[in-house]
DNA sequence: CGGAAGATCCACT
DNA sequence: GTGGATCTTCCGA
């Protein structure tokens, strides 16, 4: 644990970079949810960067600009969530300069903080490991009550948040092709994918 | 304008 | 391990 509070805001600045590194010092990070004056926070451990343009996984894929993915080319800093298979959200981080296209999908995280009210989100009738709350995007979304609603908000302050946390040294860190890209040619055995080394609540198949 | 597929999850075998 | 749910978005005709 570092010296300052776990739940200061990471600065805008933290974005400004290339998101295979941004995506790596997520982990360990609290994701940190507001509602209706409650906190949910759920710690980081695994997350996926997208590149852009260049990456065929990306809904930015060459240059790509459609209504649905206008707020993945705001300044990094900001949420683009998605509707995926007719029920599912997913939450991504936008990094970089404005333009670009790229971000950082949240896959999982480990409830720290509001578990009673995730599992009622998730709509279990029981509240179960605190990995099993957010283990995966839709789940973690699900969780956390976001949907489109949140999409393009800044993550610099309001109702969705990401704060200092607990971040895990470099050394912890392992990576590995993303999920469900089978169809992005090349770009689909990028080591993109990253987790906390070993961590039980991985999203599926291990690293 | 129609068809196909998707950065998923869960129940069931 | 496999398949169904469910619907928005995109691309080709």
């Amino acid at each position: 644990m570092s010296a300052s509070s776990p739940f200061k805001v990471l600065p805008a600045d933290f974005y400004r970079r290339p998101a295979p590194e941004v995506a790596r010092a997520l982990l360990g990070r609290y994701l940190v949810r507001r509602v209706e004056g409650r906190r949910l926070v759920v710690r980081l451990v695994e997350t996926e960067a997208y590149l852009g343009a260049p990456d065929r996984a990306s809904h930015a894929w060459n240059g790509r600009r459609t209504p649905r993915v206008e707020s993945l080319y705001l300044t990094g800093g900001h949420a683009y969530v998605y509707f995926i298979y007719g029920m599912h959200y997913c939450l991504n981080v936008v990094t970089g300069e404005a333009q670009v296209g790229s971000a950082v999908l949240l896959r999982a995280g480990e409830a720290v903080e509001g578990g009673g009210e995730m599992a009622r989100n998730r709509g279990l009738a029981r509240v179960p490991r605190p990995g099993d709350l957010a283990g995966g995007p839709g789940k973690l979304c699900k969780a956390l009550a976001i949907d489109r609603a949140q999409d393009g908000l800044s993550l610099l302050a309001g109702e969705l948040t990401l704060t200092q946390g607990d971040p895990v040294a470099g050394y912890a860190v392992a990576s590995g092709p993303r999920i469900g890209v089978a169809y992005a040619k090349e770009a689909a055995t990028w080591p993109l994918r990253f987790a906390i080394q070993g961590h039980p609540q991985m999203s599926r198949p291990k690293l």
